[in-house]
DNA sequence: ACGCAAAATTGATATATATCAACTTTTATT
DNA sequence: AATAAAAGTTGATATATATCAATTTTGCGT
């Protein structure tokens, strides 16, 4: 465990990498936020918040990238969304039980701010346009986990794993070439089938000619065909 | 469709069915959502609100029960929660885009109110506790779709019809012996597989004697085996 | 009470998917 | 550089699940 952490040196007000949702605060919320956060940066890899803890902090991922999870029976995991920066973490443990319902690992090297949960709730109070924006914030994500729970359990496999890499695609790297920073366990993890599968189909789509996966890079090259498989199921 | 709708004669004020949420308004704050609110009655199977629609309310469910389902890929459901009387029904779309991301239909008589959405805004705004409320009862219903998202992915058929007669068992009638609301349609879509499927799952539950189902009733004999059932997946 | 339509049921079959076991490649460690 | 450990790959097989087609039951309107 390297978690070296550090009261940020910089501070908040002109910080270039905090999530957007912060933009909403004023010079002195903001300073009050920045009198309560701690800065952290963690190795690709390293566990950011255990699923079941105490929430004592709300997140604000400003460099490198994150999987948020939920580990499930007996081992198995999934995958909620991929972070990137900059992003806010909040969760639904925020206003119901105080608690992580997700976990959070490094993918890449990280840095990411930690500010406190009691301080978020009293700004969130008392500043109407910050608390809408929290709600959009949190609003989205609750419709992109409808959106998982429905193509995970109506689409079959080779519509999830197009769906899978469509949303790499789309909302992480906005490009077709992108290093690949999932494991193939992981990219099961995602769309919801075994390693073995989540190989089994990647291969198919490498001999149809779709991706190509090579030194930790995945391209795509037919995006189109990618969202047919993905409307077909 | 028979809608028939009322300006309510009974004022929210004393009102015995509103949903627990509206405890944390003042007389006043009652008194707004009194003069902008619709009181409307359905009968089983009809439709309460229809998914992609404009939200220009938030509902609250007075009597009667109705399922709550996305509707996803070529026709297929998935049902999100069985809402009982009393119940705030909202929803993501509240922030985010001001449309229903669900829909609602009546599985029995039911008398709905409809409370206009910027005034249950404004209210937002201005009454604390209230909002805190809203945000819990928000989370919880969070918490369930990550849930449902789990078992539906990670667990294997008798599991997931375990959970969707414990759902009903735990959270609905709280009684081993309850109306059979849901057909067997409904069940497969409550816990993701085919009719068929669910069909012969409850034959095999029968047979090994933990539920029985006659006229329109479900009795569940062994809620314990269930529970393991559930377990083991 | 009759007849129709919808829902439920059933067994046979096809398909999707997981599991298993063996093996290869990559990565990390000493 | 040698080795171990982890990750990835593969084909064979078993299992879970959906689909299909046929049949029965139930509910509903006249």
């Amino acid at each position: 465990m390297s978690e070296y952490f550090e009261k940020s040196s910089r501070s908040c007000e002109g910080c270039q990498c905090m999530a957007p949702i912060f933009s909403f605060l004023n010079k002195e919320e903001l300073k009050l936020v920045d009198a309560n956060k701690i800065h952290v940066n963690f190795k690709a890899g390293e566990t950011i918040k255990k699923q079941g803890t105490f929430m004592s902090h709300v997140l604000s991922v400003n460099s490198g990238l994150a999987k948020v999870y939920i580990e499930g029976i007996e081992g198995r995991s999934s995958i909620l969304r991929i972070v990137k920066p900059t992003s806010f973490i909040g969760g639904p443990g925020i206003y119901f039980d105080q608690r992580h319902h997700f976990t959070i690992t490094a993918l890449t090297d990280s840095a990411v701010c930690f500010i406190n949960l009691q301080v978020f709730k009293d700004i969130l109070k008392g500043n109407q346009s910050f608390a809408e924006e929290f709600l959009r914030d949190f609003s989205r994500d609750v419709l992109r986990v409808y959106n998982r729970l429905i193509f995970l359990t109506q689409k079959q496999m080779p519509g999830r794993m197009a769906d899978a890499l469509l949303y790499l695609h789309d909302e992480i790297f906005n490009l077709p070439r992108f290093p690949m920073i999932l494991s193939r366990f992981e990219l099961a993890d995602l769309s919801a089938m075994s390693r073995e599968s989540a190989v089994k189909i990647l291969r198919d789509f490498q001999k149809e000619g779709l991706v190509k996966i090579s030194d930790h890079e995945m391209e795509l090259f037919d995006v189109e065909a990618l969202r047919k498989i993905s409307r077909i199921g």
